[in-house]
DNA sequence: CTTTTTATGTCAATATATTTACATTCTTCG
DNA sequence: CGAAGAATGTAAATATATTGACATAAAAAG
């Protein structure tokens, strides 16, 4: 028999959590940003959440939780890359919006960034290879939202 | 052209690892012990540390800050499932070790509720599934540890 | 043999991440 | 309408994670 298969998966699976944790931030350095941030503001840059999202959504959406949320918004606040405005229909949510100057941020300097860290992290991926990192990420990534009690209700596909 | 496929792929990476930590830890609940605890007591149950590993060797093995490794191996030495114990030809070096209670937890409660928990994060996965995603996961960590300075001079193999 | 450099582990400060608890506010039901 | 219930965001406590700084000890240099 083999070495354990699935075992040998989540060992290579948190090891690279950790690694793209380090390498990320560690790229995006200059810019004192941090793969958290990093997600959220790159969240805040999609057309659908143009407009403002609400905390929960977004925590939904990034698969964290809404109370890890409030701390990272705050920074992220702190910095004036976001605001958050009470949405109009509804006083207990907040709409979080990136700010003129987290998306100058982002435009101008973290995505170039995170362009060259791209190429760097995944040089010898073909299409093809990234492709099927995606399918296998979606797939493991299905199976943690049916583990998951919070996500499982969650309509939204993949 | 088909959205950036290296930005999914990352995105997709963030979210697995978010969500390993968060199902994982809840899939050892009941004993108390996460994500970080449950990958450094695997690790000690390898044949090869049995006889103890100095506190670096082991951060280079699970990919994590020495610093960092000082706390979680705190925390599980004051549940006496952990033991530091000073190299004998060095001074400097501590050598973790398991005790027969880390052993005990390992073989009798980890054990069986890990393989359950990988029985449900990967259904639907085949042997040929695994392989593939493992043979993914080292071909980006490769890259990840060439872009770190910490690693990069590290000679250990794959 | 002493001085310098390196290796080893830990402490401190900061940023995530989780769960529990809670104040507000909206919704529903009587 | 008024009370029970649920939804929304945040605060607090605990556990990771990082880097920078440091004490100690080994190794290398002179």
């Amino acid at each position: 028999m083999p070495p354990d298969l699935s075992n040998r998966l989540f060992f290579r699976l948190y090891q690279c959590a950790n690694m793209m944790h380090k390498t990320g931030t560690r790229a995006l350095e200059e810019h004192h940003v941090t793969t958290q941030q990093w997600a959220v503001l790159g969240a805040l840059t999609r057309p659908a959440f143009e407009a403002g999202i609400a905390v929960g959504d977004l925590a939904a959406f990034l698969m964290v939780s809404r109370q890890n949320l409030t701390g990272v918004l705050s920074r992220l606040e702190a910095m004036h890359y976001v605001e958050r405005t009470v949405a109009e229909n509804d006083n207990r949510s907040r709409l979080i919006r990136l700010t003129d100057k987290g998306r100058s941020l982002w435009g101008e300097n973290m995505r170039p960034a995170i362009a060259d860290y791209y190429e760097e992290a995944l040089e010898g991926f073909s299409t093809d290879d990234k492709i099927h990192m995606i399918h296998y990420l979606n797939k493991i990534l299905r199976n943690f939202k049916a583990l998951d009690p919070d996500s499982s209700r969650s309509s939204e596909p993949l």
